[in-house]
DNA sequence: AGGTGGTTAAGGGAAAGTGTTTAAGTTTAT
DNA sequence: ATAAACTTAAACACTTTCCCTTAACCACCT
């Protein structure tokens, strides 16, 4: 069976990291360049950004599809739509406006821009009313 | 940025697979053959395992520092100190002897000279008995 | 004996990932 | 303003993954 995500390079440089030293640092003591220390520092973090979404999947498998962010959306509306759609199910999103709002931009950062949804977002939700993206 | 772990195809199986079809039957609908639904689902669960791990990894990020290989000691006696030390601490190492002589040469291997440490190596251990070094 | 559901192995072609260098850029702190 | 820390982009060799086919194998079940 395959190990994680991360190659031996990248966690290592995660450790140095963890350390406090700096990428010139890292750089030395493992024999390269800094800038290619940030870019196995960047690749990782990317790396550990995939397997969170990836387990996040896993949730939208056991819900429900909901309904669709579409593009150009305002986010700010898009509690409303979603509060709605759950309604028509008779399930309870167990987010607040602020909150649902939070969850969608942190969810997947670079899928919304300032207030609008740039590419068409899934919408899953459980029987418990929590609320995932496909 | 990169999306999850899963491909489309695995995805697209797995919600099958979740639905409670059989792989012959996925087989038809995405028009190849069950041995290869048998491989894409596999790989989907191999992947999911992966994630997992990477993100444990992120909570052993900070290991407890274990033991030190004192210069001139001889590197086949190296795991027989280090199984001791982790025991002390009623961890398991995960590697056997051989994986260990070869991880602590792979990953600094202007440490070792044949079979001697030529400078003071620290370890590291993880709660999930991964090694590393310092 | 068939039928069904699942798994494995070998191999191939296309695609993606990794580590690296070089060279440029930006941010931040002193 | 200078240096240090950090980021980014392009290009490269190399390795790995992905999907696929074919062919075989195992464990049930009636």
């Amino acid at each position: 069976m395959k190990q994680g995500l991360l190659t031996d390079r990248q966690k290592e440089v995660l450790r140095y990291r963890k350390k406090g030293l700096t990428q010139q640092q890292i750089a030395e003591i493992i024999h390269t360049s800094k800038a290619n220390v940030c870019t196995i520092e960047k690749a990782a973090v990317e790396n550990i950004a995939r397997a969170r979404e990836t387990l996040e999947f896993l949730y939208t498998l056991d819900g429900t599809h909901l309904c669709t962010l579409q593009q150009g959306l305002d986010l700010l509306k898009a509690p409303e739509f979603i509060y709605a759609e759950a309604e028509k199910r008779g399930l309870k999103v167990k987010y607040d406006t602020i909150s649902l709002i939070n969850r969608l931009r942190d969810a997947n950062p670079e899928r919304f821009s300032g207030r609008q949804v740039r590419e068409d977002v899934e919408i899953y939700i459980s029987k418990d009313g929590d609320i995932y993206f496909g």
